[in-house]
DNA sequence: GACGAAGCGGAATGCGCTTTCCGACACTCA
DNA sequence: TGAGTGTCGGAAAGCGCATTCCGCTTCGTC
């Protein structure tokens, strides 16, 4: 028992398919009251549901809205789609979700998949990266992207701007002020006292982890204190976890370590995630936060917030962020109306001295 | 500048749009190689991307999977949906996400909006509820999916069946033992010396906490312990937090409290999240665990890995759970192939006695 | 060498809906 | 009373594609 038409309503309710499309799906054309009733009453009864595939090829919008993140387990995109998620539900859309694994190419697969789909407007999350050897993923992707915006699709990043694509009106970006923050949870830092850093960055080129890492040692020398060390490794909390072990052994850590003066080395992770997962190796390694050392994190991600020792982070406000990206999107503009997005150092106990 | 069509690629190929439809997408029959290849070559000259839309309505199937959770920034619904995510895009499928709120309406409305997109199947997740005035909501759904089923969809719920509907081929369910697994934990936590057993539940009619609650204390029974007292607070963080600052209050849990015999009272949380809370709002009551108080929770999220004092949990697989459901959905039956999940007790410090 | 089978490309139909465009009709105003 | 102005329902033309049916050519076979 296939869906019922419209066709099959107008004919119950003895109009036309035209007629009964009007009353039902909203047209500037409102039929009058007697029939229009009649058309409800058959839709009712025959259990009507517009096709909304139909539709979409009739009007030529959808009404659908893609989003693509690196992983939907991540807190920090969950929060995200959360607010996309709402505001999109706010405003009629349908949220298509792709859950890519991060790399261009496999973002570059997801828009192609939502401009077949002829999604309204693509929202895509998560850091460029600028790795080399990805030049010409990234490419793929820029090109994929202009694509879809010649065709009138509208793309929002969210962070930073996609890499290498042509600016152009209808490709937009809710920026993240991730240096600037970056650079005053360093001056915070250091007003409370620290002075031995150490950076737990991402590989580089990833984009929001490098510019973390910048904003934190421009922050700190803007504060007066020596550029941090800088360590590389897995975005995620693996690679915080693994981190910690490795300097944990190499002494570069803690109370043994080669300490700069005598001050106790304050770690700064450019993620939450990374910086629990330091936390965690650290005290695998006998290392104590923040009694052995400090560390801290960004993003500020809910489902930690009870986590001891409280961590020192930046907050973003990530579903706030997400909604941003919804109405940029959808204005077809860019997201400069809305002002900067605003974040937050919060001080807590992790990087107590 | 509107994208092309196949009408655009045929012409410039030369050749009559069915032609070209059968090259281009996935026919059964395959036009002669010369032909192909000129087809191909006009395709991507002109960067021609198939209209879903069209394919759909053509075919019609969507290749759309529609997936409806409470609360999408929730790490338990998170991690599902990056299950389902993942096999569906195995699948070739495109993922709708509704994130409802978790009331029977709400989900009914993103039942019904997908119903509308004429998606393949549907997996609803999320506990369901019976609590008293909701019966009506039910019904609703139950209405809304039965409708959606009748016309071909296929429905997979995650954890209980939907309550009120119809027993059909197309409307299946990932089963979670829920209250196996609480009575598994319940038997192992007595055999580890627990005696005084405290349950922190969401509100009655939820389901799933109410089958781990009825689980545990049938556990409790079979292993000789007395019942656990029932606490009911919010199935959600907040609310484990404030039934444990209660608690502490009303001295019914800790070292003051009335205690049976002298054992120290074991918390079971019905979930992680309300585990985390209840050991947060504890802490702020001066209470530790495990010294003054034993907690558990049930879920195992993946984030709280590093949470200390290490939660003892039941670990579910969520994210493979989310990757039957879209097995279930696809191969339109039900789940039953697969045998029951798989999940287990994994006791960490927080009940060490 | 004739005949059937198999393979090929094209014309045409329809998926379910929206949206002009039209004709019919009732009004209003001069 | 006639022309002008709205209003309202219906017919029809697509939206972009898949697919069925057709007629043609080409082989293989006896």
């Amino acid at each position: 028992m296939p869906a019922s038409t419209l066709q099959q309503v107008a004919a119950l309710a003895g109009v036309s398919p035209a007629t009964a499309s009007r009353v039902l799906n909203g047209s500037s054309r409102r039929p009058g009251p007697e029939v229009s009733e009649r058309v409800r009453q058959a839709a009712l009864e025959l259990g009507y549901v517009p096709n909304a595939q139909a539709q979409a090829l009739a009007r030529s919008s959808t009404g659908l809205l893609g989003l693509v993140v690196h992983d939907i387990s991540d807190p920090y995109f969950s929060s995200i789609a959360r607010g996309v998620q709402d505001a999109s539900r706010e405003r009629n859309k349908v949220t298509l979700l792709a859950s890519t694994g991060g790399t261009p190419l496999e973002e570059q697969a997801a828009v192609a998949t939502f401009a077949a789909r002829r999604a309204d407007a693509i929202i895509i999350a998560g850091t460029r990266t600028k790795a080399p050897g990805q030049e010409e993923d990234n490419r793929l992707l820029a090109k994929e992207i202009e694509r879809y915006c010649a065709n009138g699709g509208r793309v929002v990043s969210i962070g930073q701007p996609v890499v290498g694509a042509e600016p152009r009106k209808n490709l937009g970006s809710v920026r993240v002020p991730n240096a600037e923050l970056a650079g005053l949870l360093a001056r915070r830092l250091v007003e409370a006292g620290h002075r031995n850093f150490l950076v737990l960055a991402g590989p580089e080129g990833l984009t929001t982890s490098d510019e973390r890492l910048a904003g934190f040692q421009e922050g700190l020398a803007a504060a007066g204190a020596g550029p941090a060390q800088v360590h590389r490794t897995a975005f995620n909390r693996d690679g915080g976890y693994a981190a910690a072990l490795r300097l944990a052994e190499a002494g570069d850590a803690g109370k043994d370590g080669p300490t700069r003066g005598d001050a106790r080395p304050c770690v700064f992770a450019v993620n939450d995630v990374m910086a629990i997962g330091a936390i965690a190796g650290f005290r695998q390694a006998g290392l104590y936060v923040p009694e052995d050392l400090a560390v801290a994190g960004f993003d500020d991600i809910e489902t930690l917030r009870d986590f001891l020792p409280a961590l020192s982070t930046v907050r973003l406000p990530l579903a706030d962020i997400g909604r941003r990206a919804v109405e940029a999107a959808l204005n077809g503009a860019d997201d400069d109306g809305a002002g900067p997005v605003h974040g937050e150092v919060v001080l807590r106990r992790s990087t107590d001295l």
